[in-house]
DNA sequence: CGCACCTCTGCTCAGATGAGCAACAATGCC
DNA sequence: GGCATTGTTGCTCATCTGAGCAGAGGTGCG
């Protein structure tokens, strides 16, 4: 287009969007036919001189969704606008609003629903509405009786959930990493805790997070692992954690005896369900996202604009 | 507006904006009428949601233009956007575009254009296009032979206008400030530059700039006061310069003997003359922008949006 | 120079949209 | 409960807008 076509396109913008004038005021301003004054503000747009952006806490980028669903092969993608916020805690927020959200308009509704625990998790469940579904059976599908000061937050998450949905929650009673593996064989040996760990198997969806295998871990907090640890792990391609299990950026397992014990749902059965949901959010989680999406562990991702983006150009150079 | 309205709002916005929906398409998708689906758009626009920015080096900002006017009383206003600006330099360089864009559309074409010098009228002249105007007669309204190595760019600024306008310059030979009055007086009757000076008070249009009273003004670069002259000015209520006199808040000369050392036209002459044109951009000009537009000083504001925003505050408050 | 080719322009026409209106529902006040 | 007031809904109609098309004008090639 002309030099002078493109200022002109920049001028019938402003009269266009700012003024509200219509396509026949700006072209007896402009001295132009209300046809060209179409083609300019046309391709205005298609030169990316306009942008709209809405900016509402609950805004999606359903542009960014499909395109991560194309590339990915994902059956369903969320990704909240990150416009307008200023820490990643509003960001993370925002995020699980979305995903309570998904939960909510989820059909089938299914009956038993396995999760995981974690902030994240949590947020969700604080965003949820009561009666959003009706009556759900929430199993943990990962160990995660704390070891220290925070213990009761994991049951919470699932407690809420399920009475949120007039459902009932079912608890995973044990740590999320044994010392030894033997003390973990004779829990699992538990006809109880069997019990719980079978119905999280056959959960019709499950709902998780995963962490960046970094200090502020939830796994460290949480006194099961040290900062060493997560170095070491780190050292050995580890890229971070989906249901307690640490993962390298293909997916696969980084320590297998640690995983050996490790409580709950492993790895494969997360890929081998229809439905799971991943809720990841946050700047410094871009490279476990990618992980958990490259490599099928979830058929739905509900994360925010900047980590949508960050996978998107990652496929562009593969 | 209801809750689930305002995020029915949003998801008809998302739809509508960014997947290009019809209103009424979106209504099938939300069980809506499309009557509906376009007062809840109207709605999100309404409430601010919808933030539609032209992004364009040449873009204008329309509606703060006629804000200013209107409040102000200007009888025009040019606002470039900021929209993607990174420095204070591309600001200003915008800006002095859109003076030589203003200049060029002058009706009509003024036969003498009184300016004075400074880095800001350097750039609009550099950014005037050859034969921008079909001859006028440039004249310098303020002394300004620099006492140092910066000879010339005032003179070169009239010059380069007047080149482009197949016109012609007349050039003040004077400094900008005498350190004797005597001198200057003497100056004054000398029969070439009282001419200039005669011809400088009859233009029948004026272009300037101001300055900030710091330490980095072009007439402590050029030598004629000190940093401690300016400090002192400051300490008396300056806040900036206008065709080399230093200004208080209120429009008045804060020093008259430094005053009555400076040559060129009057403050008074400014205030008295039909069109003047003001280009002050950046966000240390903040303070003399407001000064120059609040006390009359000129009839037509050339600035940056940034700016603008803060006259436009400063009159909410008064 | 003539011709084919391409771009740009102004048009018709159908689809999309906003203003205004009457009916209706909800609310608050007696 | 009766009634006025206010806000909401679905509509008609006029206007606005984009798609598609025919012709004008401009360009390059033989």
């Amino acid at each position: 287009m002309s030099d002078i076509d493109e200022l002109l396109s920049i001028r019938a913008a402003e009269l266009y969007y700012e003024e509200n004038q219509t396509q026949d005021e700006i072209g007896v301003i402009l001295r132009l036919t209300r046809w060209k004054v179409g083609r300019l503000l046309a391709s205005a747009k298609a030169n990316g001189f306009i942008r709209i952006e809405i900016v509402h806490p609950r805004a999606r980028r359903l542009p960014i969704e499909r395109r991560l669903r194309e590339s990915t092969g994902l059956t369903d993608a969320i990704v909240v606008s990150s416009a307008g916020v200023s820490s990643d805690a509003e960001l993370q927020s925002r995020t699980a609003q979305a995903a309570a959200d998904y939960l909510t308009s989820l059909r089938p509704i299914p009956r038993t629903l396995g999760i995981s625990w974690g902030r994240t998790l949590h947020d969700v469940s604080l965003h949820l509405k009561q009666g959003w579904a009706p009556g759900v059976n929430v199993v943990q599908i990962n160990g995660g009786v704390s070891l220290n000061q925070r213990t009761g937050t994991a049951a919470s998450t699932a407690v809420t959930i399920a009475h949120k949905a007039d459902g009932s929650a079912t608890l995973l009673p044990s740590p999320a990493i044994f010392e030894r593996l033997e003390t973990k064989q004779a829990m699992e040996a538990d006809r109880t805790v069997a019990g719980v760990l079978a119905l999280a198997r056959n959960a019709q969806a499950y709902v998780f997070s995963a962490g960046q295998a970094d200090a502020n871990s939830a796994l460290v907090d949480s006194g099961y692992l040290t900062v060493e640890q997560i170095d070491e792990l780190v050292s050995r391609g580890a890229v971070g954690d989906v249901v307690g299990r640490y993962i390298d950026a293909n997916g696969r397992i980084v320590d297998p005896e640690l995983n050996e014990r490790t409580v709950g749902i492993q790895i494969d059965q997360l890929r081998r369900a229809p439905l799971t949901i991943a809720v990841i959010s946050g700047n410094n989680k871009h490279a476990i996202a990618r992980a958990v999406v490259r490599n099928g562990l979830c058929t739905v991702l509900v994360t925010d604009e900047d980590t949508a983006n960050a996978l998107l150009q990652e496929k562009d150079t593969p």
